[in-house]
DNA sequence: CAGGCCGAGATCTCTAGACAGGTAGAGTGC
DNA sequence: GCACTCTACCTGTCTAGAGATCTCGGCCTG
């Protein structure tokens, strides 16, 4: 048959796709209903099972549905977190004890930490320049991963400079009430002024495994840079977040 | 043959995909080349013309690769503006009459405003509550996109509430020196407090028709509000950018 | 030399069928 | 009532082939 313009001027898969959208979108289905299976959809329009297939995988990359091997097709949800940039970060907050991080969530559910490693590392070529260090040279490096209800939202590494932070409790597991800008203040070193850069792109690999991401989900790419009193650089966090998982929110003054 | 776990445990249309990822980013194949075509694969790995479509589907939705029809499969390249939040509605920037959007670019290259339309529609329902009139009420909207060497990047539609802006130059289409911001403090609508709230996702089908954005290229959408001196809600900003196009900045003090 | 035509080659769409492997509910046995 | 197995169903992978449609460079004409 090959293709050529169907009936009304729209592909095949597309028509099908289009139909399956809008009843999406009039809430036919809802957030984390099955959609009809591929045999349904095969009879219902008469088409072959890739020509559906490449329907659905339209629906699929534009994030509004999921599959799941040998269940179905499913819609998805999106309720998303809202993270402050900047509230998060004013010093009162870390200076009063309390971790960064409940400034996050804004309902009752709960961000938990994930598998806290802190080791010395080569600093990555990116990250060198912004801490003025030598390429290669080791830095400190904390890694970890926030869970929301089970599933991983954010993986974070921040780098520190070794010099800066050696025999401090920042490279320790736990740094202890009002985490490590706490204890980089107690050291000398507290700092005074941030600089975010957030970038957007679909996720490589390693984030699709690490974070749990369906396709047709995007990742936020957020790189902090913590500058002190007398700029110095104290700590380049490099953050991964699921993009359906947070609303970014940053407030301030013309 | 079906499926099954090939020789090295992994699938063949990954395998392909794989080596074309890695290929890449060996620079094998730099931003704007063309890779081996579907009948080149087909031949080099045996397999069927729908596998090697599965394995480069794979990297158009990584979107590292774009697929020009009749023509090749093309690297992607990425060059993307910095957008600095917080300097860029810096008050002395527009009290100084100079264009908010000149502090974007920082290369040479120049982003260029299109068709801009000014029109009083119904406020949109998300847009409403934040801008305190009743659903469904006039307001002026700005309509305009912005265009990077002839490509759009973004578009915004931007939001008054009708009492404040009627007359005003703000809703005429060419709003002079300063832009809007500097008009809405002339008539005593002066914005000292923005928030902007982001967040990504795939594009839309009207999106993608806008930007024109390759598949495999996620959106961010910013919504900012300005608000006056007496908390009032001035504008209300919804932009779609082209995530490939843009890196977000915001530095703030602690 | 400019401009239009044309054809080779590229991607895109679609078919009909097959097997692999995961999921979840029904039914069975204890 | 509980745990386990079995099975029908569902998505994932892959084949071999064919027509549609777009691109781009070469050729030919004026």
């Amino acid at each position: 048959m090959g293709s050529g313009r169907g009936a009304a001027g729209m592909l095949k898969y597309q028509r099908i796709a289009e139909e399956l959208r809008s009843a999406i979108e009039a809430g036919e289905y809802g957030p984390g209903d099955r959609l009809p299976g591929e045999n349904d959809l095969m009879a219902l329009h008469g088409v072959a099972r890739m020509t559906v297939r490449q329907a659905l995988s339209v629906l699929r990359s534009e994030g509004i549905v999921e599959a799941r091997k040998g269940a179905g097709v499913f819609v998805r949800a999106f309720r998303p977190l809202r993270r402050r940039g900047i509230q998060r970060l004013a010093s009162e907050r870390w200076a009063a004890g309390r971790s960064v991080w409940s400034a996050d969530v804004d309902d009752r559910r709960e961000l938990v930490v994930d598998g806290v490693q802190v080791a010395r590392e080569p600093v990555p070529e990116r990250i060198a320049a912004v801490l003025g260090v030598e390429p290669g040279a080791p830095v400190w490096v904390r890694r970890r991963r926030y869970l929301l209800d089970g599933k991983p939202v954010m993986s974070a590494a921040s780098h520190f400079p070794a010099d800066l932070v050696a025999d401090t409790p920042v490279v320790s597991p736990d740094p202890g009430p009002g985490g490590v800008y706490a204890r980089l203040a107690e050291a000398g070193h507290a700092p005074v002024r941030f600089r975010e850069e957030i970038r957007t792109r679909m996720p490589s690999a390693g984030e699709t495994d690490e974070l749990r991401l369906p396709s047709g989900t995007p990742v936020i790419l957020i790189t902090r840079t913590a500058f002190t009193a007398d700029s110095t650089v104290a700590e380049v966090n490099d953050m991964v977040l699921d993009a359906a998982s947070y609303i970014l929110e940053y407030e301030f003054d013309a």
